[in-house]
DNA sequence: AATATATACAACCGCGGATCT
DNA sequence: TAGATCCGCGGTTGTATATAT
């Protein structure tokens, strides 16, 4: 239905501007209805495009940094398991998502297998690791089979429903936020430590969105600005969300003014 | 110091499956 | 049941940054 998105889309990096009104809206009403977030929330971007934002960027229980060896040990062997299945190593991969790994994959272990390669070639001893050049070379595999993986249910930590979001989200104000990388390239720090330099914190964005909740904004329509208070659970917006004519309601109570969000974070 | 090349990663695209109407 | 729409996945591209020459 709809309105003909293609001449008003934007593409391109993303601001913070709507990075912040971006994690505003999906707290608000969840992340499963991207469309519908599109919309609302004003951003000239397509679904899709939210969703890969928040997915790959603004998601709070993303880790950033360096693959751990660990890690790279478990995408090496879930690659020989699963081939390109990138969501699925993922899933075995809390904090990381498949874009990352499919990145990361592609970068380092080509590198990697083109340096074994030459080493091979040299001196043409078979060992383990060419099951980093093929998604079916080994096929049992001892290592991720006796690994402690950390099994993150079945849905990938970023396959939202939107409930469980809120406690991912609430401790992500406090601890992990420093993996917040900026994605204006104006600042690009040493990647050195993990989790420390090279990422700025998303703290300030948390905090603006809490200081959302208390009061500062509110959605226009009365009624139901109590819903918006941060007292209230994913869980209510997102069955509340789900009534008839959610959309049109949406659309005409939840327009955040951007003098509201450049306010708070252009200085 | 300037330029070329490599690397890292965010973002887009197309497709297929799931869900909705 | 069929068509429309949405969502998620994997592949690919574009670009900023790092490193080499």
């Amino acid at each position: 239905m709809g309105q003909d998105i293609t001449e008003m889309t934007r593409k391109g990096p993303w601001t913070e501007h709507e990075d912040f009104q971006l994690v505003f809206y999906v707290r608000m009403f969840g992340d499963r209805r991207w469309d519908f977030i599109a919309n609302v929330s004003g951003l000239k971007r397509t679904g899709k495009s939210c969703r890969l934002r928040w997915v790959n960027y603004l998601h709070p229980g993303l880790k950033r940094g360096k693959m751990t060896p660990h890690e790279e040990r478990l995408v090496l062997e879930l690659h020989s398991k699963f081939g390109n299945r990138w969501s699925k190593i993922a899933r075995k991969l809390p904090g990381r998502t498949d874009n990352e790994i499919k990145n990361y994959w592609r970068t380092h272990m080509r590198k990697k297998a083109q340096e074994k390669k030459k080493t091979s070639s040299r001196s043409q001893s078979p060992s383990l690791s060419n099951c980093s050049s093929s998604s079916s070379v080994c096929t049992s595999n001892p290592v991720v089979d006796s690994m402690p993986m950390i099994e993150t249910k079945e849905r990938s930590f970023y396959d939202t429903g939107g409930v469980e979001m809120l406690t991912i989200m609430k401790g992500k104000n406090n601890n992990n936020n420093s993996n917040f990388k900026k994605t204006t390239t104006t600042t690009r720090v040493s990647e050195s430590t993990e989790g420390q330099e090279g990422y700025y914190s998303m703290d300030e964005i948390w905090k603006d969105i809490d200081l959302l909740d208390d009061d500062s904004i509110k959605p226009v329509f009365d009624p139901y600005s109590e819903l918006t208070a941060s007292s209230l659970t994913w869980d209510y917006y997102s069955t509340s969300w789900a009534m008839d004519g959610q959309e049109e309601f949406g659309k005409s109570t939840f327009s955040l003014t951007s003098k509201d969000f450049s306010s708070r974070l252009i200085d």
